[in-house]
DNA sequence: CGATATTATGACGGAGCGTCAAAAAATGTC
DNA sequence: GACATTTTTTGACGCTCCGTCATAATATCG
């Protein structure tokens, strides 16, 4: 038993070795170069031991979009467990999203390709099983504030067979918005302002739409977005400002 | 100067011939089929001949989408020319947005995947400009409603600074949205209604948290869905009805 | 230590992109 | 119409990269 867990440990250290050479080279040369050849080379195994962890290339790609959705599960939690309204809360999940995006931008690049079908015929049935799974947690977290903003009165109680729908709005509003300001098409030229800032007014708008309490235009949400990103998302934050 | 008008009209003529080989292609055997050799194969050209119109694989699909805004430019013209207020109006061009996109899955396929930037750098600087054009314009037409929804008072005139704010948070719903939708991701299982229809909802709720008028709550928006759709996509419908 | 099971390797087959020298067709000139 | 010149077409070829599999190396066990 105890050799078989250290032969466990190892083949599950040497799969974070593999994923983590995939991410750096992902970040320095491209997905185009992205080869199973050169993620062997980086981490001194041949191809075909790679291939022993990873069925193919989308399979791999599938692992790293779960890591980064386990990535995004913390700061998820994070967002939960901040001290304040539920729709504070719910738009803590919002801010972390877009925070996440703007600090891992090639995280949201395998996360678009992996939603890809063409990529996911490729991948194994364990792993998209995983992601699944992954998903239905994430999207749980979201699920259960809206709830509560029900069961405590923020939010109507006529939208109780709705709560779905509000975490798809938010979701694909996101999933959107920060797709189309990761694509190089010039937003810019085409009128339009900043991604973020946008997607964060965007998102006021509509969860005042659903009349969930406290409204946009009753609070500062100007003082929001920076109150609940200095309490949660201080470390990003810096990270973020470092980088550019 | 005739014959290099024949010419250029024979040229013309094959590149349209290309093009629809290449959608029938991707619509029959999917992307990972669609191979240069066999486009050349279907259309009796060689591989040569079919360079001399496309700079790349990713050129050609890039034109895909060009061909497929501009369909989505004729829908956005017939909701433009709605004889109904400017809520109306709006409203259906998301409408003939989600239909298109469920008529022509396989458009929206290849809109994914352009929207990609690891595609975008093999596309020529000429295709990237043109497509540029064709988003401006079709964005354009958006803008167009919610100004005039402002200068009729339907919206308020504070907005005035947010209609470039207002189209993108629309559009970037539905891209999202829709793309979740076609994409292989379990929605149902991770226990979501059907895309479309809680894209309605949602795109209802957020112009709502605009104030745009007449608010959702007031009128009997599903009656909206039927009536805009019958008017203006029978065809669609009636396809679309056909194809389930 | 030798037998057996497990794991690693990289040469190889195959697919597909894009090129380019040569062939074919079109155009121009007399 | 015959020949020269330009344009267009062709498909064989080079190259890259994926994924496989027989063989080699290593580990496990009696």
């Amino acid at each position: 038993m105890s050799t078989l867990s250290r032969k466990q440990r190892e083949i599950q250290q040497r799969e974070t070795l593999i994923l983590d050479a995939a991410r750096d080279l992902l970040k320095t040369q491209g997905y185009r170069q992205l080869t199973m050849e050169r993620i062997a080379e980086t981490v001194e195994y041949s191809k075909g031991t790679i291939y022993n962890h990873f069925a193919s290339k989308e399979d791999l790609v599938c692992s790293l979009g779960c890591r980064c959705i386990n990535n995004l599960i913390d700061v998820f939690q994070r967002a939960y467990d901040y001290p304040g309204s539920t729709r504070e809360r719910y738009s803590a999940i919002g801010i972390g999203y877009s925070l996440y995006s703007q600090l891992n931008p090639f995280d949201s690049q395998y996360m678009q390709i992996v939603k890809n079908n063409t990529i996911r015929e490729k991948v194994s049935r364990d792993k998209l099983a995983q992601m699944e799974q992954l998903e239905q947690k994430i999207t749980g977290i979201a699920q259960d504030i809206v709830q509560e903003a029900i069961d405590c009165g923020d939010l109507d109680r006529k939208y109780q067979e709705k709560i779905s729908t509000i975490v798809f709005g938010c979701w694909s509003m996101h999933f959107g918005a920060l797709q189309l300001g990761q694509s190089d098409i010039p937003l810019h030229e085409l009128g339009f302002s900043p991604v973020v800032k946008m997607l964060w007014d965007n998102t006021n708008v509509y969860l005042d739409g659903y009349q969930w309490r406290p409204f946009s235009r009753e609070i500062d949400t100007d003082r929001w977005l920076t109150d609940i990103s200095r309490a949660l998302f201080r470390n990003e934050i810096a990270e973020l400002q470092c980088a550019t």
